[in-house]
RNA sequence: CGGGAUGUAGCGCAGUCCGGUUAGCGCACCUGCUUUGGGAGCAGGGGGUCCCAGGUUCGAAUCCUGGUAUCCCGACCA
């Protein structure tokens, strides 16, 4: 039986445990705060993993990879950066461990001590700038366009599966350019296809915007955001683009010739997404039945169940799923056929509903005499006799028609859970009842944010890019603004 | 790092207050038969350092002390 799950319990990590889990997407590993991802979950990743790396090459980056250890210097030569992540590393001090004196188990061996201290990279800013200094002389060494798949590690206090593990994957672009206005382009671009990505692939619909100066990027001068909302009315970073300015050049002495033979520091960005963003799929989309994936992400996007009663049903089923398979195929749509005799019908049907994969069909015996099938979408739980014959045409259309119907509901979502208040005891009692988006009118100080949070733990999530201009008074000062920004609580 | 809760079979739990047969239940697993269009039924079976280390006791899953892990709430954050 399947369980009850309550999706708006305020309590994800229950849920991720109940259901998540068993679908087979990640569990807590023995180490603190790590995930152990599945085969499924993995899938999953490499999907999302694939579109954004063809996303980012078409827009001409390349990628590298940059070393995993960062010695302990690096880390003094940007302020900010320092103050931003110095507090919370994983710190290597030696390099050889040896047997236990009690015969026990081993021991660090204390004369293997290092010189210097090395820091598992929490981000690579640091020592991806000073291996920039070595690759950049002239403007004609410029632009660098790197990005790089890695494993990162923050020792956070606490950690929720998915949205803040101890050592999560992710992809971090860092680009090097001769001019601001290039820089501020590149950083303007790269938000821009976080976006695209999350409305297209992943059905997700997102508000770009621009971070509060308390909530930038450690060392940035200013931090663009993806901010979606998942269906228990919080918000969720998603994704980041960051103009860093000349501070890390500086920090780096990253120095090059200007096309006018002068010497300038070089202007810099940093854009990354991580695992989070399952975290956010999974959030956005999935029922008490389970994961919803938007078929351009689901690992595979029909699944064929057959139903018998004997072997040799099975295999005149077989031979006709054989057809459908191809036909699929050559449409360049991914299908799994489960023939596994080891599990029942009603059985599979529910575990591939708990997969989230977007269509299913099913053929059994009367389904052969009538050259049949039948169809069953995961997002409604429709089902639908379809004739064989023309079946690759109507997956292909209901692929499209469910990738687009699970946006438009999360659309609607969102558009229901956003609110704007004038004053700040609606806003109190917006977030009190309602939460989601809140659409506020706030003074730009940082004082002012501060003590919203501090009363009602609510952020600013960003500054949209698409807000219009409109006069108002600032709901916690009183003072005028010129522009409603985005509040919510957030993970 | 502060506050709270919980560690008993692969998973979910009861038993702990008030110590006392061989530690129990559901799911899962294994075997057999019947089943197969929405998580099958019956019968039989296997699986436990009761989180760890000490202590109290004739006797500890249960009481005491100290660890440790996980989860929730804060602070911190992609």
């Amino acid at each position: 039986m399947a369980k009850e799950l309550t999706l708006r319990s305020e309590n994800y990590s229950q849920w991720y445990n109940d259901l998540v889990v068993k679908a087979d997407l990640a569990e807590n590993s023995a180490v603190r705060g790590c995930m152990v991802i599945k085969p499924y979950g993995y899938a999953i990743w490499e999907k999302m993993q694939a579109e954004l790396d063809r996303m980012f090459k078409e827009s001409g980056h390349v990628n590298a990879y940059f070393p995993l250890f960062i010695p302990k210097s690096f880390f003094s030569k940007e302020a900010d950066h320092v103050e931003g992540f110095a507090k919370e590393c994983a710190v290597v001090t030696h390099y050889r461990l040896k047997n236990s004196p009690d015969g026990k188990g081993v021991v660090v061996d204390p004369d293997a001590k290092l010189e210097e201290e090395l820091i598992v990279r929490p981000t690579s800013e640091t020592i991806i700038w000073s291996t920039y200094k070595n690759w950049i002389q002239s403007y004609r060494d410029l632009p660098i366009l790197c990005n790089q798949w890695a494993n990162v590690v923050r020792w956070e206090m606490r950690t929720r599966l998915f949205l803040r593990t101890t050592e999560f994957l992710w992809q971090e672009g860092h680009t090097a350019h001769a001019t601001s206005q290039e820089a501020i382009e590149e950083t303007e671009r790269m938000i821009n296809i976080y976006a695209d990505f999350a409305e297209n692939y992943m059905a997700m619909p997102v508000i770009k915007g621009a971070k509060s100066a308390n909530e930038r990027f450690a060392g940035a001068l200013e931090t663009y955001t993806i901010e979606a909302l998942m269906q228990d009315g919080k918000a969720l970073q998603s994704g980041t683009s960051h103009f860093l300015g000349q501070n890390f050049a500086k920090a780096f002495d990253v120095r090059f010739a200007t096309r006018e033979g002068k010497e300038d520091y070089v202007w810099a960005t940093s854009w990354g997404v991580s695992t989070r963003l399952m975290g956010a799929l999974i959030m956005a989309h999935s029922d008490d039945n389970g994961l919803v994936l938007p078929p351009k992400l689901a690992p595979y996007q029909v699944v064929i169940v057959p139903i018998y009663k004997n072997m040799e049903q099975l295999a005149g089923i077989s031979k006709k799923v054989d057809e459908v398979v191809g036909k699929l195929k050559s449409r360049g749509i991914s299908v799994k056929y489960d023939n596994l005799d080891t599990k029942k019908p009603g059985w599979k049907f529910a575990e591939y509903e708990l997969k989230g994969v977007p269509v299913r069909l099913a053929i059994g015996p009367r389904d052969l005499e009538n050259g049949t099938v039948e169809v069953a979408r995961r997002d409604t739980f429709e089902k639908q006799v379809a004739s064989l014959e023309n079946i690759d045409q109507v997956v292909e259309g209901l692929l499209a028609d469910i990738q687009k119907n699970i946006y438009v509901k999360a659309a609607d979502f969102r558009a229901k859970n956003t609110t704007k208040v004038d004053t700040y005891d609606e806003f109190k009692e917006v977030l009190n009842t309602k939460g989601g988006f809140i659409l506020a009118h706030w003074d730009g100080t940082v004082e002012t944010e501060q003590k919203i949070k501090d009363e009602t733990k609510a952020s600013i999530r960003c500054i949209p890019f698409d807000g219009e201009a409109e006069e108002g008074k600032c709901i916690y000062s009183g003072k005028p603004s010129s522009r409603r920004v985005l509040f919510a609580l957030a993970y």
